[in-house]
RNA sequence: GUGGCCGUAGCUCAGUUGGCUAGAGCGCCGGGUUGUGGUCCCGGAGGUCGGGGGUUCGAAACCCCUCGGUCACCCCA
């Protein structure tokens, strides 16, 4: 053993192992979110952990994730490659590739890969949860979308979520409201140093969400992308909020919604929660990005979708006081084996194989032990094959919430056991 | 990349101005008469005090380095 042996045999810096029961969390999330997308028509889509490192590089110069956040890798044949930092451009370049017929609905479960010091919320590799369309820009499309969003956390028992919304307009209005405000910027922010300065000539975009409290009075005095939409973006991000309306799906504008990627076009999104602390408030975001697939090659094609981030949707739940997945019992039975061995192994298979969720306690563990053991696993019944009830062709069966035990015939205890299932799932 | 705080049993933590075989609670294992858990009682296992170096008669405590954790900044999920 190095002195290293502490650092190396462990998760890598800015990872985490989620064992149960903390996974069975996570499993949940991931399995409301597959109901949901089932429920809107969407189709799940798995693309590769990495990609070309280009794919990524689509997505923004002017973006962190790219800039200095990727992980990239070059692989023997000596081609560039980058861990997935983002959800969306893998799933554009898949649509490039194969060109499904539009609309392409997909959704997605993926780890993202950025290299960033932790913190609370924020990891060097987390998970996402997402839906892309692909092929259309009708603006109800836009509704669907957040809807899709809105109500994956409405279905959690999130309460303190609140979605913003904006536009960034077409292409042709977004840069000329960039010159306006970097213009503004310039001039406005002379005495705000030199930090605010470079940021303001190369990405002024990126000012407006800036947290620096001196920054703020110019930032809020700052022209608004809106009031630069051409018609057709006006139209389009109105018919997007009726829409919401019509749904009763509450938002409110924020003209300073920049989202994090360049690719992003018209109608962009995000949802933060009230229970975090606001560095780390956004539990996820999208929107749409009309140029994306053709600047990957494509034929034009109008995209919309939005990311999740699982560990923060779990680290709301868990600020809102809300829980996920049933605190139920956890096993149907648990089969304690009073010196039989083989009778007591063929019971336990045959009664997983009638589909009960079955165990049992291994290494010959005394009977009062494997009742232990069948107390902690938070089984609902603890079933017992002992010689007494092997000559009756019978198993003793304890309710062990109430303490209530009864004889049941051997061949019954599955359907009985199922039976009771049923009962308590009422 | 920059900065603050922290690192003692599986977990949460105590360890007084450096000084007795390093403790507690929970958890784990066993027992409380022969086949029954969750309460209670008794007992037990488990720690190179993150790692390395230094100061000292003596360090878990002090100093340096290093690794790790955590939080914040930048930015994002």
């Amino acid at each position: 053993m190095t002195e290293d042996a502490g650092a190396i045999y462990r998760a890598p810096v800015g990872t985490h192992d989620v064992l149960a029961p903390e996974s069975t969390r996570w499993i949940e999330v991931v399995r409301r979110f597959a109901d949901r997308a089932e429920r809107f028509g969407y189709g799940l889509v798995i693309t590769p952990l990495f990609e070309h490192a280009e794919v990524f590089e689509r997505v923004g110069a002017s973006t962190d994730v790219v800039r200095k956040e990727m992980y990239e890798l070059t692989d023997r044949g000596g081609r560039r490659l980058a861990l997935r930092p983002e959800g969306t451009a893998p799933v554009v370049r898949a649509y490039v590739q194969h060109h499904p017929t539009p609309p392409w609905k997909a959704w997605y479960v993926a780890p993202n890969f950025r290299y960033e010091r932790p913190q609370k919320g924020r990891y060097r590799q987390h998970w996402q949860l997402g839906a892309e369309v692909l092929g259309i820009d009708d603006p109800d499309v836009d509704v669907e979308v957040i809807a899709f969003a809105h109500g994956f956390y409405v279905d959690l028992g999130l309460r303190q979520v609140r979605l913003r919304i904006n536009s960034m307009g077409a292409p042709s209005d977004r840069a000329v409201y960039i010159d306006v405000l970097r213009k503004y910027l310039l001039d406005h922010g002379a005495s705000l140093g030199e930090e605010f300065l470079t940021r303001a000539e190369q990405h002024p975009l990126r000012v407006l969400d800036a947290k620096k409290e001196e920054w703020q009075d110019v930032i809020e005095r700052a022209p608004q992308l809106t009031e630069y939409l051409g018609d057709a973006a006006r139209v389009h991000f109105e018919r997007v909020q009726e829409g919401l309306e019509a749904l009763a799906i509450p938002h409110e504008l924020s003209p300073r919604l920049v989202r994090g990627f360049d690719y992003y076009t018209s109608t962009t999104f995000e949802f933060a929660s009230d229970a975090l602390d606001a560095a780390q408030d956004a539990v996820g975001g999208g929107g749409r990005y009309d140029q994306l697939a053709e600047e990957m090659g494509g034929k034009p094609t109008p995209g919309i979708g939005f990311g999740i981030g699982i560990e923060r949707v779990l680290i709301t739940c868990e600020a809102e006081g809300v829980t996920v997945g049933g605190d139920g019992p956890a096993l149907d039975a648990f089969v304690i084996d009073n010196g039989l061995g083989e009778a007591s192994t063929l019971l336990v298979a045959a009664l997983r194989e009638a589909g009960l969720r079955a165990d049992r306690a291994y290494g010959g563990r005394s009977v009062k032990a494997q009742w232990k053991l069948a107390d902690r696993s938070r089984a609902a019944y603890g079933v017992m094959l002992g010689a007494d009830e092997l000559a009756r062709d019978a198993v003793a069966v304890k309710d062990l919430a109430t303490s209530t035990q009864i004889e049941i015939p051997r061949e019954q205890v599955a359907g009985w056991l199922l039976a009771r299932r049923e009962e308590r799932s009422k």
